[in-house]
DNA sequence: CGATATAAAATCCTATAGGATATAGTATTG
DNA sequence: CAATACTATATCCTATAGGATTTTATATCG
């Protein structure tokens, strides 16, 4: 390997006392597509090349299909033997429609649950996360509704923290990876809606209201669905 | 590469038409470590050296390491840079405390919409999956505990798949991968409990009783929860 | 001009090699 | 004898190479 890139080493402990370990290639060969994947640089359903991530990256072959490996195993890419690889499918209706209703499973039992456990500082941590998202800045549409849905996961991945399952959070962040690129695909005007939706969780939250924090997660849920189904006509 | 195994390949279309690919060497890898974690050969925890598959499947370096990088994606496996892999952790008390709370969440209601979707094929199918578990064959307790686990994995599997929600199931079922090692380690007798709730699954089902499918199973997996506790102590 | 055949180029897949790092074993010191 | 230093071995990680397969481009035929 010719390439001279400076380690990754950094000298500042991480906060159980250990040295930091540098990044193998690998992982950073699959920071880049990942990152390549989520801005859609790669567009879902593509081909993704060896030899060209082999040009582009400028590492070998190894470390680059070590990484597609990984990623096929969270399911972002799919390989086919000979073939290769490609960017996993765009979700169809049908996918939407389960993940939504995945959603409405988790989601408000976990926001009555962080409800019940919500303090000052949770609820601090909530309302900077929701504020972040009124914010408008830029002019360029698609990025301005790219950074409210970055913000918009945040939020509810907030919500799952606090509500304490993390397997629950694990399983809910990887199916949002998928949801993103949809988002991103099909971005609609941010509205006012949403962020109506997430005032009235907070309000249920800080009232420590464990019911009205569900049927507000439910309510935003629902309507959350419903707001995006027009991208399947 | 020396191995001149012969190709998998078969002339049998698969049902949509197309002559069946090849399987790939990093592929068959991937399913030989697949089955030796799932048999507890690679313990959790340990080590997974590269060189030593390398000599124990014959095949090199390459299709190895992106089968790991698969398995590290499906979290099956874990990779430390420089150090190399090693098997997923078992479970831990907090884990599977997740866990129970997730399926609280999924298979009941998806056990209520097996029940509203109910027909004589399907419960037949199920009937079929549950009277298998009730055989008691062989002598070695653990392999017996062994094959009533996955005999209950495919009886749950197969209320999920009649349910309709694709992306539940696979959630499910990827979360029996981790919990079959779990039991797998922790084995204990086979119990009639575990039948006798499934035999009310199934009166359940017969009956199209969606309410009746879903308490149930709450009442199922409540049970094998406290079951399976004592394995933490 | 469309269909078919052939050739060339691109890509996939795996093996091999070698330097870097970690681990295990052995020797030395106090 | 425990601690430290040194050496040897094993393993990790990545680059490179080459054969096999797929895809693309070009030529030929009817």
């Amino acid at each position: 390997m010719q390439n001279r890139n400076s380690m990754n080493l950094t000298d500042s402990p991480d906060p159980s006392g250990f040295i930091q370990r540098a990044n193998s290639l690998s992982g950073s060969v699959y920071d880049a597509i990942f990152a390549q994947l989520m801005s859609l640089k790669i567009a879902p359903g593509s081909r993704i090349t060896v030899d060209n991530l082999v040009r582009e990256l400028n590492v070998s072959q190894t470390p680059i299909r070590e990484a597609l490996g990984r990623l096929e195993g969270e399911g972002l890419v799919v390989k086919t033997h000979l073939i290769g690889y490609s960017a996993a499918p765009q979700i169809a209706r049908r996918r939407f429609d389960e993940l939504y209703q995945l959603r409405l499973l988790l989601e408000p039992d976990s926001a009555a649950r962080a409800a019940a456990a919500m303090d000052k500082e949770k609820l601090a941590a909530l309302q900077t996360a929701a504020g972040v998202m009124g914010r408008r800045e830029g002019t360029d549409e698609r990025l301005r509704y790219s950074t409210f849905a970055r913000q918009d996961a945040l939020f509810h991945d907030k919500i799952m923290e606090i509500a304490g399952n993390e397997l629950i959070r694990e399983t809910l962040s990887h199916q949002h990876t998928h949801f993103h690129i949809f988002r991103l695909m099909f971005h609609s005007r941010v509205t006012e809606e949403a962020l109506d939706e997430h005032e009235a969780l907070l309000t249920a939250f800080a009232a420590g209201d464990a019911p009205g924090a569900e049927r507000a997660m439910r309510i935003h849920l629902e309507r959350s669905r419903d707001r995006l189904l027009p991208a399947f006509e």
